[in-house]
DNA sequence: TTTTGAAGTGAGTAATCACTCGCTAATACA
DNA sequence: TGTATTAGCGAGTGATTACTCACTTCAAAA
């Protein structure tokens, strides 16, 4: 249906990634300029004139480093997936792994909760962009899907189960407790940015955490 | 900057709204192709021939009915937030408030999951379309908080601090404790569409929401 | 100094966009 | 039945779209 496979197209722009300083300015300024108005307005509502004009570029200019229009969305969303969700991910699974009985599961839980938030914190364009489009895109969501959650799923699963025999945890199917863990983290980022920062956020995000981590362990029910 | 207040638009809609049987076959199917369109491509990126197309109309019909072709969006999403949300929101706060001492919090939150779940799913192209909307547009953000989000607070605020009085909850802040609750009736719709159906959902919803109550009240950690 | 190739330009292109308008067909009312 | 009103049509509108291409600029290699 589509012209090409967004894996592959992601794939080949896994090797220019690598060697992106090598971008010339005006190719850096094009990328920034899309980045801030897909985030802004959406990808079918930004024109490539606008991303010209907002870049300070003649309109030419964009086509000779990007193909295609779609092709900056790639340009632009293949980063966050490529060098920050995988990595990053891999490296929690690390952690976790690595964590044999030393920390607990709470423990790990509230690092897990800093990371991600300021990590999506640092990112913020790039992910709503990200999640909007992954809406409509059945193929950037598979390739989320396979990058992301897959790879650590049974590693997670393992280790999930290993904690329930050591009797920190209860025993709870793994997929419920991540989509739960995960849950709690999304809510987080989505009221603070959907709902705003100042009105519900009573709280400094320190404790925010705390608590949230404190709710997942205890529940909410007095004893 | 845009041309006219949201709102006010909205409001337009709510007498037509009431009326909506007086439409004409022509008229509503173009709504049932457009909702269809920009449920799974996006507003931008659905054209108004494509509607006629898949209405089965002809372009002109369109604008007949529908002055521009945001009031198609308009008209696409005002019912979700007029007629669904805003009653049932009313509704459930109703009965909360209503039931004073005689049902645990437990019961009222699997009511109120197991309600919620069954609109999304009735509704389920209106609110894909309410959500992608609401990423950009900051009008229909504030127009949706205030209809759904503000009238509640306060009422289920005060009810919240007579069950933590009660000795039923512990002592958290009530506007981290639905967070919590939002988060988790969120996290289990997200996981039903984006990860998709079969391969996550090892569970029969029914149990998938009665799990997932029982963790918000009592934790995952083993005691 | 000459050559070469990439970076950058901006006028130009066909296609498509949301939307209009003059028209006919159908319906409602007198 | 005659008349007014609305529903429906589809060719046509100017504007805008993503994208092209012949051209200039410029730095580094030969």
């Amino acid at each position: 249906m589509d012209e090409q496979r967004f894996e592959d197209r992601l794939q080949a722009f896994i090797e220019e990634i690598k060697q992106e300083d090598q971008m010339t300015e005006k190719q850096r300024s094009i990328l920034e300029a899309a980045i801030k108005l897909f985030a802004s307005k959406g990808f079918h509502a930004s024109s490539t004139s606008e991303i010209a004009r907002e870049a300070g570029v003649a309109e030419g200019t964009i086509f000779r480093h990007y193909k295609t229009k779609k092709d900056i969305l790639i340009a632009a969303v293949a980063p966050v997936i490529v060098k920050i969700a995988a990595p990053y991910i891999l490296k929690d699974i690390r952690t976790i792994t690595e964590a044999r009985a030393e920390k607990s599961f709470a423990d790990i839980v509230t690092e897990l909760y800093r990371n991600r938030l300021s990590l999506l914190e640092a990112n913020e364009k790039h992910f709503r962009i990200l999640i909007q489009e992954a809406f409509f895109h059945e193929e950037l969501r598979e390739t989320l899907l396979q990058t992301v959650a897959k790879e650590g799923k049974q590693i997670i699963q393992r280790f999930v189960e290993q904690r329930i025999e050591a009797g920190e945890l209860r025993p709870l199917p793994p997929e419920v407790l991540m989509r739960i863990v995960l849950s709690l983290l999304l809510g987080m980022v989505a009221f603070k940015y959907v709902v705003g920062k100042e009105e519900f956020a009573s709280l400094p995000e320190e404790e925010q955490i705390d608590l949230t981590v404190d709710i997942l362990m205890n529940g909410i029910s007095q004893r």
